[in-house]
DNA sequence: GTTCGCTTTCAAATCGTTTTCAGAAAGCGC
DNA sequence: GCGCTTTCTGAAAACGATTTGAAAGCGAAC
């Protein structure tokens, strides 16, 4: 029967001995076509194995069943994996989204040129768009915003900002992971972290509330500027050390910057958390696994997850969705002395 | 210009005056368009924001410069991102086929019965497939891989296998690690895997081995069936402690799963390593953060996901691609009373 | 016998590209 | 000015599904 290529709708169609708009219609449940035929067409279909062709279907439908999934660019294009935030995060995107029925297209950015965004928008490859980390791209992304609608972000929320977003409490994590730290007495608080994104930026305005509050008088020496890779945020750290600026703990504002400078301060010989408190953001598995502990701002990600696909569902559906933002939890490990989970 | 629906190549046409057919040459570079009116068109075409749609383009070309990977199923249909291994072996993937300009389609596989795999195929979705762990498909596998050549599977291999697969040396991994164990003089040593699945039958191949070459006699009550899921590996590692068996090592074969057993053995006031040593499998980010960090069985996930994809993109332009494998290294660390790495 | 309403069916148009094929224009040697 | 290549060009035919709109079939009512 199926000589050479695989089996079109119109091969079905020959087989069952009936049209092919029947056939579509059969195998989409269509009740226009009685239940006992619909079934009787479905059985021939699936015997002959035949399949959709997905490529035909979703030019016609202008439909793909499929969410994209963005992640950052601006810095760090190279590696993909490196963070392993981004990855946990876009193992529960792929979780919510398949549960929904739809496949999950990884979308890498190879061409940072203006119109990057656009240009996914258009090649129609998805029917719904989820970007992980605003990164520096705020403004494109409020253009994009304008007209494509099914489009959800992860990331801090700004001012005039036009997209939908789900995210942090960026400000009240970083308030209150340096309100910790100054309750135990640390008064010379280090900032690592790169001021340039957004979210960062917010951790930031956290960090700096935390410390007028306290009356403490803030020094831009202690500010360092630190990547999200473990290598580089190393070096940063290690710069501050040799400065010979002094400081009694370190706000770090990503859990692998956090790891990266208490390795930093091990090789320099400084005691965590007898002489120098850390604390990181995200609470990553290895937050806990690691020595001493790492006490660290708890972004909780399954929700974050669900959230972001629930708006996008809604707002591929056309209504309209509202940013969300998350409470973070500060979860107290050794890593600055404390012990116990608050 | 632009009015209401997304710029069609027809559109660019009459912008550029000239057919659809040079706008589509042009675009795709083609040396048939003189150079200047070649860069013109594409000027053109970018300064009114078109973009090819893909699902219009994968129709006519029977391409879709896209990748399909493919978790494992038959176990653990629930959840995706559970295993930290298939994560950072996705990341890995994800990297090797985005550099080569294709796209990252995750297959979720959501309709186990007869033929799931040639409804994915059939689908038409992707250009090939990497499928990660060949769970309980071997037959499937094989059969697809009759009519089906763009595929690959990272899994291990077995006797009469048609299809292409890369993986690690499971019994050379597994006999080394039981070898060292051996050699600190543990002779009760527990193996905790699920045997129904190749690569862990594999490995129980090389524990068995293992015991052999040193004149050991094997114990059934010390091969405990445990799933990859901590939990459930938590579990099996308590039944064995409560169940009085006789034991001074354990040889999991996942790193999960020795993580699990270690705090069980926690749990129940057994020391780790003083008591029993335990060895893990994959060698995974956390195995050498772990308190005691963990003597594991290293896969080179890095190598193994550029060999998958070095050789499904040959399989894509019809060469015959043969299988790999991979060789472990055993990493020592303390969780078995070693400290160094060999 | 005609009309009406209701269920089923199908031929044909459509989605937005790429590619084939035929032909126009230009260049060249005589 | 005439053949003969060598460039280019564009109209039309795919690719394989879904959907529209029309028509066929069939009782029942007039």
């Amino acid at each position: 029967m199926a000589d050479d290529g695989p089996l079109k709708m119109a091969d079905v169609a020959r087989l069952a001995k009936v049209s092919m708009s029947t056939v579509s219609r059969a195998l989409a449940d269509n009740p226009l076509i009685p239940e006992d035929r619909r079934r009787e067409i479905q059985r021939i279909a699936a015997e002959a194995g035949y399949v959709i062709n997905q490529s035909a279907r979703s030019l016609r439908m202008r439909k793909t069943q499929t969410i994209g999934v963005v992640f950052p660019l601006g810095h760090d294009v190279g590696q993909l994996i490196s963070d392993p935030f981004f990855i946990e995060m876009f193992g529960r995107l792929a979780d919510e989204i398949t549960t929904r029925g739809y496949q999950v297209l990884l979308c890498r950015v190879t061409d940072t040129s203006d119109g990057w965004l656009n240009r996914i928008i258009q090649s129609h490859r998805q029917d719904g768009l989820v970007i992980v980390g605003q990164s520096d791209q705020h403004a494109a992304l409020n253009q994009a915003a304008e007209s494509y609608h099914p489009l959800v972000v992860w990331g801090g929320q700004l001012s005039g900002q036009v997209y939908c977003s789900v995210g942090t409490d960026n400000i009240g994590g970083a308030r209150r992971a340096v309100d910790h730290l100054l309750g135990l007495g640390r008064k010379r608080i280090a900032f690592l972290g790169m001021l340039e994104l957004p979210e960062i930026s917010l951790r930031y305005e956290g960090y700096i509330r935390a410390l007028r509050a306290a009356g403490i008088e803030q020094d831009p020496a202690l500010v360092i500027p630190a990547h999200f890779s473990f290598e580089t945020a190393y070096d940063a750290a290690r710069e501050l050390i040799e400065s010979g600026t002094a400081f009694d703990a370190i706000f770090a504002t990503s859990d692998i910057i956090a790891l990266a400078a208490i390795q930093s301060l091990a090789a320099a010989g400084i005691d965590v958390p007898a002489q120098v408190s850390v604390v990181g953001f995200d609470d990553i598995a290895i937050a806990a696994q690691s020595t001493p502990p790492l006490t660290s701002v708890q972004q909780d990600l399954a929700k974050g997850a669900k959230t972001i696909v629930d708006l996008l569902f809604k707002r591929m559906a056309g209504e309209d969705a509202p940013s969300a933002t998350l409470l973070p939890k500060l979860v107290v490990r050794k890593s600055c002395g404390g012990a116990s989970e608050i």
